[in-house]
DNA sequence: CAATTATATGAACATCTGTTCTTTATAATT
DNA sequence: AATTATAAAGAACAGATGTTCATATAATTG
């Protein structure tokens, strides 16, 4: 952390990401926001110039997310070296979120905005999917190349081994909700990497036969 | 249909469920319905107590949802004969929603209000996921009985097999609310089912060692 | 035809919303 | 200490919302 004390403008996008993400941008009022803060309304407008400024600021916030910063950093190359493990931890990455706050209320925020707010749905498909499917494409074709996975459509295998990662995150966040357990869908983060794995490694039989 | 003249209720559901699913069922007010309907907002009460129960109304016709009526009055093992062609037909289904306006509607009306509805939130859990993965699973029990596909965990195939479909279906209702094409997201539903069942079906060499 | 029911209207309502304004208190800077 | 910027409060606003009510018209029924 830069700085150890939380100014009120970071209190007020602390309350609000977590009022949003529970109840919504739209039914949340300023109201709420201010009151959970410690202020009154007209308060929050010497920090913010409104409303819309405050889910603007959470929206950048969204790049801060686990899902964003999946591959931050690694090469291609270096990380189609690790086989089944870098699929594991991107698995692991999903499954933390639910156990991490922030990132589990910028989720939540984005699912519910999805439909509505066009910005948010933007970043999702570029920012949370596509860039994430591409840059798994490509290890996968280079996985190919080295003889690791079996041949396929490496674009296809990506959003293949990425949807159930998110659907699950999604299930997750829901049954939280009504306070079910969801002990049972936790677990299906790492089986989907193993049956992945096991239905895409290659085999002695075909190396053998290559 | 029953009656081939559109009532009054039906019609003001059905402008409902089109504002709804574009809007959210929120930011959708009695004003928007009545104008569209063709009366005024106070005319609205003569045929609906107020706008919960629109909304009531709306939810009790998910259960319509093409989803939901999945497997209907089939019975599991003669589902499971079908071997490949029932995951087919299932993905077809899935596909299809895009295709017919009232199931796309749903859809998305199921999709905006899941975070914030609960009564939506039960039916999506238990008649749109939880139903149909209990059957499916039932289905891949018996088809590893009958050496069809590969013995593993018949609910965890199950949940593999439909997240992706849900989670597709999702991506093509946003692509398509920015009009962004959406016909490469489309042509998975059917590489899901293929590459699916390459991956689990019984192939020469396992019943060979059998 | 008369009586009743169903449907429509327009005005009004109370409530909630985001925002602004003026004023007062606090903190930072000179 | 004086000045200035920052943050807070309280009242008020204009607009939108769901709903109600009294009333008028149309449709149905006896």
């Amino acid at each position: 952390m830069a700085s150890p004390v939380k100014t009120k403008k970071e209190l007020i996008l602390e309350v609000s990401l977590k009022l949003f993400s529970e109840k919504g941008y739209n039914p949340t009022s300023v109201r709420d926001i201010a009151k959970e803060v410690g202020i009154t309304q007209s308060g929050l407008y010497n920090h913010f110039k409104g409303k819309d400024a405050i889910l603007e600021a959470l929206i950048a916030d969204l790049m801060t997310s686990a899902v964003v910063k999946l591959f931050e950093n690694k090469s291609i190359e270096e990380l189609a070296k690790k086989g089944k493990s870098i699929l594991f931890s991107i698995a692991t990455t999903f499954k933390l979120i639910s156990f991490d706050k922030k990132n589990e209320a910028l989720f939540k925020l984005l699912m519910q905005e999805l439909y509505k707010n066009s910005t948010i749905r933007d970043i999702y498909n570029e920012h949370f999917y596509q860039a994430n499917v591409k840059k798994l494409s490509s290890i996968f074709f280079i996985m190919m190349q080295d003889e690791t996975i079996k041949h396929a459509d490496p674009l296809f295998l990506a959003h293949e081994f990425f949807s159930p990662l998110f659907f699950y995150q999604m299930q997750v966040n829901l049954l939280k909700i009504d306070k079910k357990s969801n002990s049972s869908m936790v677990t299906l983060f790492e089986k989907h990497v193993d049956s992945f794995w096991e239905n895409n490694k290659v085999t002695k039989e075909d190396s053998f036969f290559e």
